[in-house]
DNA sequence: CGACCATGATTGTCGGACAATCGGACCTAA
DNA sequence: TTAGGTCCGATTGTCCGACAATCATGGTCG
């Protein structure tokens, strides 16, 4: 498994604008610059590494895109943390050009969903349960517009994240979220009482978060994801086509 | 929840250089540009698009990061599809940046072993099932070396997840690898007898693969995480302490 | 006290320039 | 014939200098 015995590292010369990003990126994760701080000037960058304006913007621009660094109002830089939504946004991009199937995404959504769903029985607050309640009425409002429903629905799985508590496990979410919730639209318009079904499943979530219990809440979600699936089906899309073909995302 | 009736959008000026970027980025997500077409030299860039070079080069600068493209032999610029490790590097750093807890990275990674491990019981090939049979024997030969054992750990759970065959399993997971493992040399440290319970618990899994048995395979995943963890609390760390304290990665 | 304006600082963009390196063609010698 | 050497154009990385547009700031005036 390891290919030991060369005699010499590969040798890569490094640019002078990586070495610049590497250098406000190390500064950013040693903990000595903290999300909010300003960076320098784009001059006084240039003064501290010794190169040229151009470089130091190239390098800043490796950056930009990680969200390590961002412009606040005016257009002056400074640390920021990379939030999920822009991770997951590229997370997603790399699944669909990886071709991911729709069965990979749904197996994963089933895992994740599980997960969170028992940390939030655990952990769900009142008003988190409130929240949830109050999704739920508006879905009920929108019943007859499948497009608001999938909205709310995504909504509502949103919220359930955030009961968990676990920031690991929302990132994680994310990706699986952004390509699968958009396909709720389809799914409930082919299912014959889709959006009654999703509702009722909702509900049924709530009521577990209320009573703190987990099998009850984990067969709801079973159910709210097959739920899913057989909608996708019956809309005549195959689960094994790449995610690609159907999000028409951008 | 919503912010309706505004009636005029935020106007945001946009760069030269986020637009080129922008450009080249949808060409690869539209398909017109396949991961390893060579995108064209910046000269060509500067005259399709009527811009500077130096704003050319900014703009490449943004996809550069992402993996979106990557300069292959010489300089020359190719569409690059952004593997897995790259975007577990950022989400990781994300993490350390957002001050997750290990108890945190300890619950999703349970509950994606378990994801995990289900799938590679149903599809695990006996050639699959040879190479984690030869990790366990390498793990038996480094068993004084606890940094070898957390090496060869890391690479036992690397295989499994790719047994699972469910690459978004395998990059949701992936950030969680890249922080836990790192301290599962201490935690091997920490307990009596640590490497033995350690190489014990991947021939369980190993051997419940081969009888395709999910319910051991459940088991000996959830009793192998709770060693880590007896192990790392044992070692005198705090669960809910941040994970940049411990893994001084970098 | 607030509205308004002048001024400097900063960013975004441009044009041009040059050294270093790479790819390839061409050439030479064993 | 082929391994090695040389040359040349193409391309990238870096630098310099410049300018317009915009923002921040402070001062002035009503």
């Amino acid at each position: 498994m390891s290919e030991s015995a060369e005699k010499f590292t590969r040798i890569t010369p490094v640019p002078a604008y990586q070495m610049v990003a590497e250098a406000i990126e190390r500064e950013i994760l040693s903990g000595r610059l903290r999300p909010g701080d300003p960076i320098g000037t784009e001059a006084e960058l240039v003064r501290q590494f010794g190169v040229n304006r151009s470089t130091v913007r190239e390098g800043i621009r490796l950056l930009e895109q990680g969200g390590m660094v961002h412009r606040d109002s005016s257009r002056r830089l400074a640390v920021g943390l990379p939030h999920y939504d822009r991770l997951a946004t590229r997370a997603s991009r790399a699944l669909m050009l990886h071709q991911v199937s729709f069965r990979e995404l749904w197996e994963a959504t089933m895992a994740l969903s599980l997960a969170s769903i028992e940390l939030a029985v655990e952990r769900a607050t009142p008003e988190e349960i409130a929240a949830l309640d109050a999704n739920i009425a508006a879905t009920e409002e929108a019943m007859d517009d499948p497009a608001a429903v999938a909205a709310l629905d995504s909504e509502f799985h949103l919220l359930l994240e955030k009961t968990g508590r676990n920031r690991v496990l929302e990132l994680a979410r994310e990706p699986s979220n952004m390509l699968i919730y958009p396909t709720t639209n389809v799914a409930v318009r082919a299912t014959e009482h889709g959006a009654q079904r999703l509702i009722e499943a909702h509900r049924m979530l709530a009521e577990s978060l209320r009573r703190r219990d987990i099998e009850m809440a984990r067969l709801w979600t079973r159910r709210h994801l097959i739920d899913w699936r057989k909608g996708f089906e019956k809309a005549g899309m195959d689960l094994d086509q790449p995610v690609d073909l159907v999000t028409g995302m951008m």
